[in-house]
DNA sequence: ATAGTAATAGTAATCATTACTATTAAGGAT
DNA sequence: ATCCTTAATAGTAATGATTACTATTACTAT
C-alpha cells in the first residue's frame, strides 16, 4: 500500500516528464500486485479508473517507467513480457506449465559478478537469476 | 568439428522422427559456431547448402530439436530468440548495447536449486543464470 | 487564464513467429 | 529396387504482441 508517488514524481521531473493520472495509476497497480502482470493485465487492472484509457498508452508507461528505473521488465520463453514493480535485486522462479512467476525468497548472490569481466573485457553492470520447474498448482494437476 | 550425427538420429528415431538433410545441416550448423545465433542468421548460415530451404522449416527444425533436448534456446529482452548448440549447463553475458551472447566460463551454481522448493512447494528442474553488461567492443567504442 | 507542447486515445503498421496447404521425400514393406 | 504411406518441406498467408502515427487532450510554466 505504499503509494510513494513523491518517487515517481521526482524522477519524472527529473527527466522533464510530465505527471500523468495514467502514470501514476500503471505504477501504483503494479506496486500493489505480486502478480508480475502482462502489459494487457495491467490494462485490465486500470481501466476502472480510467475507463478509456489505450493499451498503447500502457507500453509507453512501462516503458518510461523502466528507462527511470521504477519497474523491471521481465522476459522469459512465452510471446508477451511481464512487468514486475518491486525493483530491489530479487529473483524470480516460472513456472513452465501456467507461466505463473513467483519471487524467490533466497538471498543475492553479491560475488557472482567480479569473478568475470577481467578476461573478456565485458563489464557486468548486473545479472539475472530465474529458477524453472512447476508450480504447485500445475504440480498437483498432474496426479 | 563433431559431427556426431548419431546422436541426433537416435534423438529423432526414437520420437518417430524422420531424419532430414535440412536436420542435420541445421543441428551442425549450430554446433560449429560459438555466436548463439538467431532464426535468420542460421537460415542465412545454411542456405548455401540447401538454398531453397525455406525459414518456416528453420523455425520448425528449431523446435524439434529444442523438444529432444539437442540445443536450448535463449530468450532476452530483444525482439527474437538466439538458439544455443551447447545444451551442457553453462551461463551467458548478453551485452545491453549490440545484443551480442557470450559464453561464461564459469562452474555451474549446482547447490542453488535444493534450497528452494520446499516451502513454496514448487518444484525445480533448472536454473538460469545471465550476465548483463556490455561487451569489450562496445565499451571501446563509448571512450 | 493562456500558450506551448508533451502525452493520450484510437487506430494502423510492424515483424518475429506460427499456421496452412500442395508437393516432396523418408523409410518401412514387398 | 519399387511401391506406399505419411511425415516433412517450400512457399505463402495469418497471427499477435508491440510499436508507430496523428488528431486531440491536458500538464505546466508564464
Ligand atoms: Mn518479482
Ligand atoms: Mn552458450
Ligand atoms: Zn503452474
Ligand atoms: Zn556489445
Amino acid at each position: 500500500m505504499s503509494t510513494n508517488n513523491d518517487e515517481l514524481i521526482t524522477a519524472f521531473k527529473a527527466k522533464g516528464y510530465r505527471i500523468t493520472k495514467q502514470r501514476l495509476i500503471i505504477l501504483n497497480a503494479l506496486r500493489n500486485t505480486a502478480t508480475h502482470p502482462t502489459a494487457e493485465e495491467i490494462y485490465n487492472m486500470v481501466k476502472p479508473q480510467i475507463p478509456n484509457i489505450s493499451l498503447g498508452t500502457v507500453y509507453r508507461t512501462l516503458g518510461a517507467l523502466e528507462e527511470l528505473g521504477l519497474l523491471q521488465k521481465l522476459v522469459y520463453g512465452g510471446s508477451f513480457s511481464r512487468y514486475d514493480g518491486n525493483v530491489n535485486a530479487h529473483y524470480h522462479a516460472v513456472c513452465l506449465d501456467c507461466g505463473k512467476v513467483l519471487d524467490v525468497d533466497e538471498p543475492v548472490l553479491s560475488n557472482l559478478e567480479e569473478r568475470f569481466s577481467s578476461e573478456t573485457g565485458f563489464t557486468i553492470v548486473g545479472h539475472k537469476l530465474e529458477f524453472h520447474g512447476y508450480c504447485k498448482d500445475c504440480c498437483k494437476r498432474k496426479n
